[in-house]
RNA sequence: UGGCCGAUAGUUCAGUUGGUAGAACGCCUGGUUUUGGUCCAGGAGGUCGAAGGUUCGAUCCCUUCUCGGCCAGCCA
């Protein structure tokens, strides 16, 4: 265990004091349990931090285990994929296993269940069953097939077994009691009948396991300590510590923890609503950037690094919450900013003629790659009499505090020369198209020999040497922080414009980027080569835009001027 | 409606074996800066869900209440 980062969450607390109780022999182990019916999102990052990050701290072991206890919906493309996001996150499972590893014992342990009169197969279908269990304040009723001899359900469970039954003809159900307070306990259905093709078992078995016969089985067979799952789960654990005493395990049983999972604001992390955003074709896949899913953020950029600092910080209680996506976003730009290549790329071209500049002739200027890192060295870009800049930076008008570009204003060039704009050329409709500037030879470097200063330094790209490229730009997926909060509907805070693709253009340097690498686009944030088409770039994150709060605080007073004028006008009427 | 879980800065979490509270992010101010980035320094922001009780003293212990979440699948 690691003395310097010493977690202090609830869950490790707990283990801790077992340890020291000698509980399990002060042996630590957890698993990640995903159904593979669906990719990894950013929720299940903080299970399996939290899971794989226990068994770090505590010298145990960590097992993926897929909960392929359900053929309806499970996919062996999930099953490659989940692992596929794992290994990139970071981790790496002491062994890969499957619940349906364990069907041949499961079925074993339910026949002896049956054999103690402690589970029957009812006859019931589904309605008749629930309709029976009664409510929160009304008891259940028995079924009346509850009190079947062991001979009639063991030939019965058998027969089930062997395909004598049609599908949701016959259930086993575990006898406990129809009037538990807790529904769960209200003889729960153990194994139903289900002819679909298994992903790993194929057509060897029609009865399948439910989740709460098979979950705290597998953990027992597999030796987990400390079975670490979501809070909807709580109302289960009676039912999970049932199931495990009928065994009489010669080892003392795993014990279930639960924990809050991860909600983020203005997106949504359920495997449900990510799945009808894909299968709607409201985004492009279970991988669009947009997506919180694990491969979503990787082909957006964000490091693996980064989340798992995320899921460090946020820590782990049972305090139901949502994070503020920004501070997701803040641990990927402190990654980031150490890491990530500085280049020029200009989104919104404005173009710019330097009037002074010797006719056809290109410089090539020295740019620092990485400020933050001195081994990233430098590398030479282009100069020439005609450039783009963002449109952004320059204004006819300018707001007040506005320091970059305007007529009659000198500003710097990033690693380039001073320029003052003189003039401009504006189209039909009085849009400017061209700015007409000077440069001035003495200020190559970017320092003026007299000393004299500039306000504003801005980014270009040399229009002759310049690679086009389409770039991503996004917004949040779902305008409301907390989508489908109060009555509203999920899907009604869409954001239409979560993608908007610009045709930027890029200083030469960009043209040769590694897929998936990513590099700081100077002034405007950090833009990810895409994984197949590193022609394509993906904004991760913007940078902080302190120009944005400046305008965001001069609107608002703006408004407060308005409304106290206002409220005088009506005083006066 | 019954049971279980939860409630501490704007947000998410720490914390106090009972002596009125801290961090991160965000926000604000100043400094540095060839990124309005980074970095550095500082600041604002909390009646610790409410009301009672125990106590010299309660955010912490007790009671009641309020609000939020979860549970009545042959999903997990």
């Amino acid at each position: 265990m690691s003395d310097d980062a010493v977690a202090t969450d609830f869950v490790r607390e707990k283990i801790r004091a077992d340890n020291e109780s000698g509980k399990y022999q002060s042996r630590v182990q957890t698993r990640f349990p995903p159904e593979p019916n669906g990719y990894l999102h950013i929720g299940h990052a903080k299970s399996i931090c939290l899971n794989f990050g226990i068994a770090a701290d505590f010298d145990g072991i960590c097992k993926l285990r897929f909960d392929d206890t359900n053929p309806e919906t499970e996919d062996q493309n999930f099953v490659d994929g989940i692992i596929e996001d794992l290994t990139w996150l970071g981790f790496d499972p002491d062994e890969v296993v499957y619940a349906s590893d364990y069907f041949d014992q499961l079925y074993d342990w339910a026949v002896s269940l049956i054999e103690r009169g402690l589970a029957y197969v009812d006859d019931q279908d589904a309605e008749t069953i629930s309709d029976q269990r009664g409510g929160f304040t009304t008891p259940g009723t028995n079924s009346p097939f509850r009190d079947r001899s062991v001979e009639e359900n063991l030939t019965l469970f058998a027969g089930m077994r062997d395909g004598q039954f049609a599908d949701g003809e016959k259930v086993l159900r575990a006898k406990i009691d129809m009037n538990h307070e807790n529904m769960q306990m209200r003889d729960p259905v153990l194994y139903r009948i289900r002819r679909e093709h298994h992903v790993r078992t194929g057509t060897d078995w029609i009865i399948f396991p439910t989740y709460d016969w098979a979950h705290g089985q597998s953990d027992a067979i597999e030796g987990v300590t400390h079975s670490i799952c979501t809070l909807e789960f709580d109302s289960h654990r009676p039912l999970y510590d049932w199931c495990l005493e009928q065994l009489d395990l010669p080892f003392e049983a795993p014990e279930q923890t639960e924990f809050a999972r991860l909600n983020l604001t203005h997106t949504v992390t359920s495997k449900r609503k990510l799945k009808q955003l894909v299968d709607d074709g409201v985004v492009d896949g279970w991988d669009d950037p947009r997506m919180p899913t694990i491969r979503g953020l990787r082909r957006r950029g964000y490091p693996a690094s980064a989340v798992r600092s995320f899921m460090d910080h946020i820590g782990v209680a049972k305090t139901n919450s949502t994070h503020d996506i920004e501070l997701l976003e803040s641990f990927v730009r402190t990654e980031l900013n150490a890491t990530a290549l500085r280049r020029m790329a200009v989104l919104r071209p404005l173009k710019v003629v330097i009037t002074n500049w010797p006719e056809g002739q290109t410089d090539m200027r020295e740019a620092i790659n990485n400020p933050e890192d001195d081994s990233a060295g430098t590398r030479q870009v282009p100069f020439s009499g005609e450039l783009w800049i963002e449109q952004d930076d320059f204004k006819l008008d300018p707001p007040p505090k506005y320091f970059r570009l305007t007529l009659g204003r000198e500003v710097r060039l990033r690693a380039g020369y001073f320029i003052t704009a003189n003039d401009v050329v504006t189209n039909a409709d009085g849009e400017v198209i061209e700015v007409h500037c000077t440069y001035d030879p003495e200020t190559a470097g970017g320092q003026a020999p007299d000393g004299r200063k500039v306000k504003a330094t801005i980014h270009w790209v040399s229009s002759e040497t310049a690679v086009d490229a389409s770039v991503n730009l996004y917004e949040r997926l779902f305008t409301d922080s907390h989508p489908g909060s109060g009555d509203t509907d999920t899907f009604s805070s869409l954001n239409p414009n979560a993608r908007e693709v610009v045709a930027a253009k890029l200083e030469p340097a960009l043209g040769e980027v590694a897929p998936g690498e990513v590099v700081q686009f100077e002034r405007l944030g950090y833009f990810a080569a895409d994984l197949d088409d590193p022609s394509v770039f993906h904004r991760t994150v913007g940078l902080k835009d302190e120009w944005a709060n400046i305008q965001k605080r001069q609107q608002n007073q703006g408004k407060q001027k308005g409304q106290q004028q206002k409220g005088q006008q009506k005083k006066k009427g």
